[in-house]
DNA sequence: TGCCGTCGGTGCGCCAGGATACACACGCAG
DNA sequence: CTGCGTGTGTATCCTGGCGCACCGACGGCA
């Protein structure tokens, strides 16, 4: 959630760590890259590390018993992936697919588990990004309902560039259609028409955020409503 | 989630309490009577009680910067309402709206705080329950938007019929209508359907569920996967 | 008994987005 | 420099659900 242009190499929970507790914390993680279209979890299965990612940015899909598929929540460096192990649960409800390749940071689940049973300041701050997360799968559910692709498509592209710390993403239309749920069609029609605002610029996969302000303008509330809690919650806290 | 005929008056995360914490738990419960209507929450606002129905239930309504409103998730008997307090956080996102009117226990917030601190296993118990919550609201999200009308309503019936403990609603077209975020004359649409199909009767804002199987036979997957992760996570774990 | 508020059935025009399909254009690899 | 795969533009037809509106029916209440 820094300026888009930056690239911190920092993720904002692990920051956000008491000196002390991160120190020991990340004398546990293991950095790593994450490729992207790399699969972290799948639905019902064992999760088996905790990632914090730095530029790098992950999706949460959720999936129905028919086959259809829908992204719920992205993961960059403002949050972590393995939320469930919080809760004592150790399997993943999601899809987890890395959207946006980059380094990020990992630990074991079980190494996680022993430093939130030690540190309090851990367990609080994690709490609190789950808040967040809870906070957003029922704005996504309703904002997924009710606005139409347009502002859907302009809101998911500023989530994106807030992740990938950059103006230049990666994305085909088919893909984002994917994410969105909707027809490839659909997208190409709301892409053209944020192209002719000059709001986005685009080509073969590779677009560009001309206009960050014409895009939240463009975008239905929700990508404001996510930032608002996100500050108000873990910034402010 | 018991068989639909019966009246339990208990709850089923209490009930789940090992016998020491359950007794001192209870004894700072207050039993009261939730009355139809009654709101027990806006969003960004404290959350004074925690609430665990018995034979009441309570709809968790998301509503947008722009006014649209969905439900995005139903307590009965099976769960409490109160869980940002869990995670450290004294607001409620959503809306809390007494959907069945019916006996509650209740808890003020401070006092649950006192029992969460003091209790690992009562603290373990509500946050698997929470993970079910979260894996529902994912649910939710996607059900809301690849599913049609009459599939939803089946699903929701059965959802109420389960918190009701009993197969006669009190439900008009309007209410479900704003429940499910679509139109009245939906709602009639796929009702009509449903009853031609002698799954349900209805008049004039009394709804009886006839025949429970086909309901479920009628509805989308989902009603199915939220009642398998209630079992996994809460009642096999 | 008659009024009126609530509930539900229905009709109409409209539109976003679905399914399907085809065509073109760029760019890399051979 | 040519061919093919991938990414994008576009067209047609279809459908689910929306907005709006009206009406009939039931039932509680005076």
């Amino acid at each position: 959630m820094q300026p888009s242009t930056l690239s911190p190499v920092t993720n904002h929970l692990i920051d956000s760590l008491p000196r002390q507790v991160r120190g020991s914390f990340l004398a546990d993680c293991e950095a790593i890259d994450l490729a992207f279209g790399e699969v972290l979890a799948e639905p019902g299965e064992r999760i088996s590390h905790v990632y914090f990612p730095l530029n790098s940015f992950i999706s949460l899909i959720a999936s129905l018993s028919d086959g259809d598929r829908l992204e719920v929540a992205m993961i960059g460096s403002e949050g972590m992936f393995g939320m469930p192990l919080i809760l004592g649960v150790e399997e993943s409800p999601w899809h987890a697919l890395v959207q946006g390749a980059g380094p990020a940071l990992r630990i074991p689940a079980a190494v996680f588990g022993r430093h939130l049973a030690r540190s309090p300041a851990l367990q609080a701050l994690l709490k609190r990004y789950f808040y967040v997360l809870m906070d957003q799968l029922s704005r996504v559910a309703a904002c997924t309902h009710f606005h139409q692709v347009e502002g859907r498509l302009a809101r998911w592209l500023l989530m994106t560039q807030d992740r990938a710390h950059s103006d230049q993403l990666h994305l085909t239309h088919e893909f984002l259609a994917m994410m969105l749920g909707v027809r490839r069609a659909g997208i190409t029609l709301a892409a053209t028409v944020l192209q002719t605002r000059r709001l986005i610029r685009y080509h073969r996969g590779a677009i560009t955020v001309l206009d960050r302000a014409g895009l939240i303008e463009a975008s239905c509330g929700c990508y404001a409503a996510d930032r608002r809690i996100y500050r108000q919650v873990i910034i402010e806290a």
